[in-house]
DNA sequence: GTCTATAAAAAGATAGAC
DNA sequence: GTCTATCTTTTTATAGAC
């Protein structure tokens, strides 16, 4: 499945691609703390200890900076999202298992996320189209888990899609304020946000309402 | 309750305090399209059809003229939110209301809000605290509410932050896709994700579960 | 691979004519 | 009030020495 990001990354050494990696981590937080725009490439020299003609070297350009981040983002929410799949269980399963593994990438990537969320509209042509389909694939996986739901009777009868914008909304925002730093895990937000969501689309049987 | 902003916007005429209301309107799509960084003064004074002296005799700065955009989004979500605390009701029926209200700035103002969901972090400065301490003045209305059904026995037992934050993740990421041109009214957005969030915190009396 | 120096363009804001 | 011209700073990216 290639990317098509940088002319040919894949032919680049081992060593390369580590230091690459690092620059890419470390230039997350510059990005979620001053703006992709407001960020200039002196900032990002001074950040991971480099000249300008070493960052070019390994970067190409601010943009596929950028995107390289974006990609990191989607890639580690996409993992998650294919292993909850091959797990398999119940829609209502299903559904907690992404909200667990969503906010641990959440949690862990936070300047990653936080870029991820601010900053998609900087990327331009193939870069901005490549972004737009992966994310709209991941907002399927929740829709068609909610579908399933719907059909099996365990979810009450709902629009999937509304249903699936609701639940990324609330997991999503959480970019804001759920920081590796806090006083609260991943699995702490997780379990409160599945109980919420899981009681709001559940089928109650006949007895009351 | 002065907001302090521009030196003495209101030592303008009439005429002139149109003239800037119209240029903040005009301005926002801009900015949400392009960014705020990545918006020239030079694509203002073409969109607003204006040469750049005209437009820094209304504007003051780049800055001020974000920190305007902000300031009208936060009116019109504080103008909605006093009216649901004037109107009462019980708990369950001012969050609905609250949904009611923010979506529906959401979708009459979908510019100025993308441009304040995704560039408050360009303010700086005592723009950047005013615009903290009234989102969070928002959030604790949000709070507040939750609270008064967790006591009253209507909401389940639940962290009222943690909650809040769920409820308003779950309406603001709508900024994304609700737009006045789209086949959804706020309504008909609102009135699901009230469905959703209210199963999701009632406090089910004995029977079932 | 990494540096310094610099090119070339564009930015925000202001001055001063009208 | 509005324009054009310009000041000053900063930007991304590259060239070429080491």
């Amino acid at each position: 499945m290639p990317r098509a990001a940088a002319p040919d990354e894949r032919r680049r050494s081992p060593k390369w691609r580590e230091r690459r990696q690092a620059i890419i981590d470390t230039s997350a937080p510059v990005f979620a703390r001053r703006g992709y725009h407001a960020t200039s490439t002196a900032e990002l020299c001074a950040a991971n200890d480099l000249g300008k003609g070493a960052l070019y070297h390994y970067i190409g350009s601010k943009e596929e900076l950028l995107a390289a981040i974006h990609d990191r983002v989607m890639d580690e929410v996409m993992v998650g999202a294919d292993r909850v799949a091959e797990a398999g269980g119940s829609p209502s399963t299903q559904l907690a298992r992404l909200g667990d593994e969503l906010l641990d990438v959440i949690h862990r990537y936070p300047d990653h996320v936080w870029v991820f969320l601010h900053e998609f509209p900087a990327l331009t042509g193939d870069r901005a189209e490549q972004f737009r389909v992966r994310r709209r694939e991941y907002e399927r996986r929740v829709e068609t888990i909610l579908q399933a739901g719907v059909q099996s009777g365990e979810f009450r009868d709902l629009d999937p899609r509304l249903t699936a914008m609701a639940w990324l909304g609330m997991h999503n925002y959480t970019y804001l304020w759920l920081k590796p730093g806090g006083s609260l895990s991943a699995r702490d937000v997780a379990k409160p946000f599945a109980e919420i969501f899981m009681r709001g689309i559940e089928n109650l049987p006949a007895p009351r309402r």
